[in-house]
DNA sequence: TATTTTTTTGTAATATTAACCCAAAGACAG
DNA sequence: CTGTCTTTGGGTTAATATTACAAAAAAATA
């Protein structure tokens, strides 16, 4: 079956379990080796990548959609996700599918609800949907050079600004990292979502005094030169956090 | 015309201009004499309380729509807006119009798009639409005793908390407080959006270390005791930092 | 009318606390 | 031993809290 007929009938399915002119937009984040990564995926049919997203179902949780598309997409259940913004521009899919009959499902107009996701990278299994060549991992720093689909651009960027405000009020990395970490790895993550070097001795101090983290009596051997205390998040201080914020004023 | 025939009308119009299953709510923030309030309609249907909200048009941008309805409810134009949430529940507005036929345009499923509004006060007109019996300014304090529709409590509550995450990230005022203004009227403004008392020396050279303040050469004359110095914002300095941002990290 | 009282503003001086930077000590591989 | 990286501690600077006080203006008093 080529790519124009499946879309044709997947038209017609959507229209059936979808609301019409609703759109989820997912920017998942890894991060791996020091590194930021996010899902994309390619279209067959004009080669640009997006992201991972899908439509909410009739009677379906805004929330809930976001969940079943990422598991689809990735493997992985109970995701932390945040709504972080909303893209109304009733000419932001306008160019889309232009080839196609007017009443592709595809060609309505869609106001995209935007989310982005905080997943641990390893236990994440890439799976592109019928309609796209590939599902994969793309290293934060190499998708500017990509030729990205509609406003997704802007939404990765957005994602990320709102991601790096709320970094000043919440927690975050029980979902980034796994569960046993060192303190220079939990560093390089604060580095990298907020682009920048932070001083170390400083770090240390200030994640100790929110209280999240509890060391263990092991250290990550086998690394070069010295090894590093373990720790993990005490997660009642951690969600406790979450709910109400850390006080800035 | 009864409420009753009323609502049919406007059913079969709302299917013809707005985009189904999507609508908008905004907390319109207003601060008068030290107290901070919100525009909330009393529906003469039930009288419950509710927010300033409406339906995105087929071909309008949803920041647009929300201008429009304010616009409608308040007489206000160029109003300052952001997305705060979206309210994706299905079964968040389930009871509404139960003695109503199904096809009403009012009974579907609708996502809600939540946006707060910082107005002038002294700006605002509010106005009551067909359906319901006052529109008017509620101290922020009363809003717990008032019987309120659907999840449009909940709204107020998180637009309240995003809001005050974002002050530690962009400077407000510029919308709330009349061109001219004292600083301790300033810092009423911030005391009241947190909820707490803040100190006098300190927010007067915080603010002026932010560099949004210009002095003027004239005071704010008549009020007992002695006169405060009259500031305006730089509004240079001011909208580049709403874009910025203030960095914390 | 002149003077005193009261209250709030604006700012300075000081103490306390938290943030920041640097470097020494500890640990481990080679 | 040596080099490198993790921790921790000390010293410094910046931010915040506390206190104090003079200036200003209306109101009260004489």
């Amino acid at each position: 079956m080529d790519f124009r007929t499946q879309i044709i009938n997947a038209s017609a399915e959507s229209y059936e379990k979808f609301l019409p002119h609703i759109s989820v937009d997912t920017v998942v984040f890894g991060f791996d080796q020091g590194s930021l990564r996010i899902l994309l995926l390619k279209m067959n049919y004009n080669k640009e990548w997006f992201l991972p997203g899908g439509y909410v179902g009739k009677n379906e949780d805004t929330d809930e959609a976001v969940k079943r598309v990422l598991h689809e997409r990735s493997g992985v259940k109970d995701i932390f996700l945040e709504e972080f913004a909303v893209f109304g521009n009733p000419q932001r899919n306008q160019q889309s599918f232009a080839d196609y009959p007017d009443t592709l499902w595809n060609k309505q107009r869609f106001i995209s609800i935007g989310y982005y996701a905080l997943v641990n990278y390893t236990h994440v299994v890439p799976q592109p949907d019928a309609l796209s060549e590939t599902c994969q991992w793309v290293d934060f720093k190499e998708v500017a050079a990509l030729n990205i689909t509609m406003d997704h651009r802007s939404m990765i960027n957005k994602a990320l600004q709102v991601l790096r405000e709320r970094l000043s009020h919440k927690p975050i990395g029980y979902n980034l990292l796994p569960e046993k970490f060192t303190l220079p790895e939990l560093q390089g993550l604060y580095e990298t979502l907020l682009g920048k070097k932070l001083n170390r001795g400083n770090f240390y101090r200030k994640m100790k005094n929110i209280g999240i983290l509890l060391k263990l009596d092991e250290q990550r051997k086998g690394g070069a030169h010295k090894a590093p205390d373990l720790y993990r998040f005490n997660l009642d201080v951690y969600n406790s956090i979450l709910q109400e914020g850390l006080n800035t004023w």
